[in-house]
DNA sequence: TAGGCAGAAAGGTCCTACCATTTACGGCGA
DNA sequence: TCGCCGTAAATGGTAGGACCTTTCTGCCTA
């Protein structure tokens, strides 16, 4: 005797576990099953499915994967549905950045046509508050980059709030959401320029005085310090292939 | 005597099959595992890997997710080691829109900023030809949307590819990427645009004239001319969603 | 020579048992 | 009475085997 509404029917197919995710994931996306709700066990949807449950826990590490599950062991675990974040798209796009090596060149391009909408937005929506912390953040990370004993762990998270920070201001999610991804398949070149003494001197500089235009609200000022930025990660990268030609890599760096 | 690298490891872990997962990632990544090459079978794996089969079954099934392998059936078949393309990144990003959905005018409000970079860039790199090619498109896209029985997979269709030759012509594979990316997740929204007789006839010729400034070499009037499609998308979308208060929401999701 | 049929290889599924982890509850001692 | 600890239960994680389905190969027959 069933009480409670179906919710999942015992279809079944060739491949029963396509089935079964395909299922659970509408019933996700319409909205069936809310974030932080727990699925059944693996044993009731077993039955539920009238399948085996290799089946089903197949599909469970398909949903997993693909970000709309989170699942835990223990009495009260399970499967609970949360809301796919912006991490499984950025490993998506590092995955696609390592497999076709994509240049530096590219992604630098790419992210500089970003920031420069980016700061436009920032500073026609972000609010006074959020402006002033933007600069801290920059003053931050300048009075770090000038210590002798930098430590680049420490660096690239301030570079890496800096930038989503600033995202974050534009008030647009899908803003935030690819400077998510690109933080992810961006760092092991973005930090060179951090290796080098004189770019790092101007790059701490630089991105002071962004903050402080955006702060200001001269967009023209953020844009042009912006592109003074790009300009030196190129030049700085173009130092760097010329030189490895000998391919000298320090084990620690990257 | 051993003719075959080890290749993995018989870890083993409390979770295997994440273990399992990532050694066999790590090879892909590491271009131990090339393109095209096929893995040993399931069973094989089970036996280098000194774990059970349904750890090496669920290690595949997240990794196929992932759009690492395509898992083919029969003799000859198995985890064939594939690039990961596009489609898997497009795929996150239409999740992550349908979970949080962002605001129509957030999508539009990007793919324009995109676009604005992406005929600046077509304009400098794209050849004559595919110049000339782009027209063409237009000018049948142009052509499709005057007929009075207009196919709306084709329109849908042709629009698509549109914007694909124009991401292609910038002759950088992240453009490329985030433009298949928001097809997927922005078609259900961009084709109203071709819903009203008004701006469908507006549109096309809009496209054409794009088109053609952008093979004339002409980026400014190319930007104003994208400016003016997105405003038109814009009011659009407004009257949409003056008309039509959109009262169907999922319940219970307060 | 062509077509079809059988076998082999491999994934797909089911089952059953057992292990590991986490939570809840109840007993025992201070 | 309060608090600590141990045990039981629920649940995911793993192992291994048996069987089915799909697909290719190659032989065998017409």
């Amino acid at each position: 005797m069933i009480t409670t509404e179906p919710l999942f029917f015992p279809a079944k197919a060739g491949r029963a576990s396509e089935d079964v995710a395909l299922q659970i994931e509408a019933a996700i996306l319409a909205g069936r099953l809310a974030p932080e709700q727990r699925l059944p066990s693996e044993r009731e949807m077993q039955q539920q499915f009238g399948t085996g449950r290799g089946a089903i826990r197949e599909a469970l590490r398909a949903l997993k994967q693909k970000g709309l599950l989170d699942i835990r062991k223990g009495v009260k675990g399970g499967a609970y549905v949360c809301k796919v974040g912006m991490v499984s798209i950025g490993e998506s796009l590092a995955l696609f950045l390592k497999q076709h090596d994509v240049a530096p060149s590219a992604l630098i391009e790419f992210r500089e046509s970003v920031d420069q909408t980016l700061i436009i937005l920032a500073i026609a929506r972000g609010s006074d508050e959020a402006k002033q912390a933007l600069v801290s953040m920059a003053e931050e990370f300048e009075a770090c980059l000038r210590q002798e004993d930098h430590d680049a762990d420490r660096i690239g998270h301030l570079d890496r709030d800096l930038n989503l920070a600033l995202a974050r201001m534009a008030d647009n999610p899908i803003f935030e959401w690819i400077m998510q991804a690109l933080q992810r398949g961006f760092s092991s070149h973005d930090y060179t320029l951090y290796d080098t003494p004189v770019y790092r001197e101007r790059t701490a500089a630089n991105w002071a005085e962004t903050a402080r235009a955006i702060a200001e609200n001269d967009p023209l000022r953020a844009r042009s310090l912006i592109g003074y930025h790009y300009a030196m990660l190129r030049s700085c990268l173009n130092e760097r292939a010329a030189e490895s030609s000998s391919p000298r890599v320090s084990p620690g760096d990257s």
